[in-house]
DNA sequence: AAATCGTTCAACCGCACCGTC
DNA sequence: TGACGGTGCGGTTGAACGATT
């Protein structure tokens, strides 16, 4: 049996509200209050609504005070840094802006934001390249807990991960991106939920030194060689390898990379909208009169081949 | 000019939480 | 202590609108 519904459904109308809605209800919110029953209001002031609905249109658009749209630059910084500590908890975060309603910065972040900050990679690309692993293969294994991250999880992972980024041979941030670096450096970084495997070696072990996601990546790998596919990304020596007498002495980053021993997947052009990308996500390549374009993803890349194309 | 596609955002839905009885 | 009901929240939907073909 399940739970009684709140209204009358049959008797209730959804849809947009009508000026004359609006105006009876924020007539009456106004002189008398909510009552501390949204339920019962409806029927109180004549309006055949649910008294969840009446509720929602007041807190998100009859309510004094609220601004909508014209998101500045501090609010979005304060949205993404939070975003990035305690992931889509709106309410909380619209509690730090005021004026600002859950569902308008959730909506925001959804429609506008996120592409701003991560990129405009195609959807349809993350959905159609699954990685193409037996279950068996991973049943016991700590990359599991990787796979089955929420998308909120990864945005986020991959948000810090790239506003963390220590090399210099990409393109510079942009101002809201620095901004939010300062203020993710200002805040404790043990804040950060950042999520990891529990069961990988410290990072001192195997020389990778900066995000923790890529940490996991590398081990992982390596400790699944020869028994599962392990194309699916590609360390910095993994790609010199398989480049090399391509692209040698034309990429400066190389050498940065073998320094720091990044861990990268590499994503040929096809799998981005190349006009509306983010700069920060590529950079065009010349190699002996032909350009290339290379890009490149943040930590995420466990389910990509890694090449380069024309 | 019409059709199609993509984006935005108001509103809805279902669920979890919490206070009350 | 458990059932009940109101509230709040996050995810999702779909209509409206603009852009593109």
């Amino acid at each position: 049996m399940g739970r009684a519904p709140c209204c009358d459904k049959a008797n209730v109308k959804k849809g947009p509200w009508s000026p004359e809605e609006d105006a009876t209800l924020k007539a009456y919110i106004e002189k008398n209050g909510t009552g501390g029953n949204w339920i019962a209001l409806p029927q109180k002031i004549g309006l055949k609504r649910c008294g969840k609905s009446c509720r929602l249109r007041w807190l998100n658009y009859l309510r004094p005070n609220l601004k909508h749209g014209g998101f500045t630059d501090e609010e979005d910084n304060i949205i993404c840094t939070l975003y990035i500590s305690i992931g889509s908890r709106w309410s909380i975060i619209a509690a730090q802006l005021p004026g600002r309603t859950d569902n308008d910065i959730k909506n925001y972040w959804n429609t506008s934001l996120k592409k701003k900050l991560l990129g405009r990679r195609k959807q349809s690309n993350i959905n159609r390249q699954e990685p193409k692993l037996d279950d068996h293969d991973f049943k016991d294994n700590s990359f599991t807990h990787l796979q089955n991250l929420s998308s909120s999880a990864m945005e986020r992972l991959q948000l810090h991960a790239q506003l963390q980024s220590p090399y210099s041979f990409w393109p510079k941030l942009s101002p809201l991106q620095q901004k939010m670096i300062q203020t993710l450096n200002s805040i404790n970084q043990n804040q950060n939920i950042l999520i990891h495997d529990q069961n990988t070696p410290a990072a001192s072990n195997n020389g990778f030194s900066h995000f923790e996601i890529n940490q996991g990546y590398s081990d992982l790998i390596e400790k699944n060689k020869g028994t599962v596919q392990t194309d699916f990304t590609f360390s910095t020596d993994q790609l010199l390898e398989k480049f090399e007498g391509q692209i040698a002495g034309e990429f400066d980053c190389f050498k940065e990379m073998e320094g720091s021993k990044g861990n990268f997947a590499w994503w040929d052009s096809n799998e981005f909208d190349t006009n509306s990308g983010s700069s920060t996500n590529y950079m065009q390549v010349h190699h002996q009169s032909q350009e290339y374009l290379m890009y490149r993803d943040y930590g995420m890349g466990w389910d990509r081949s890694a090449y380069m194309q024309q």
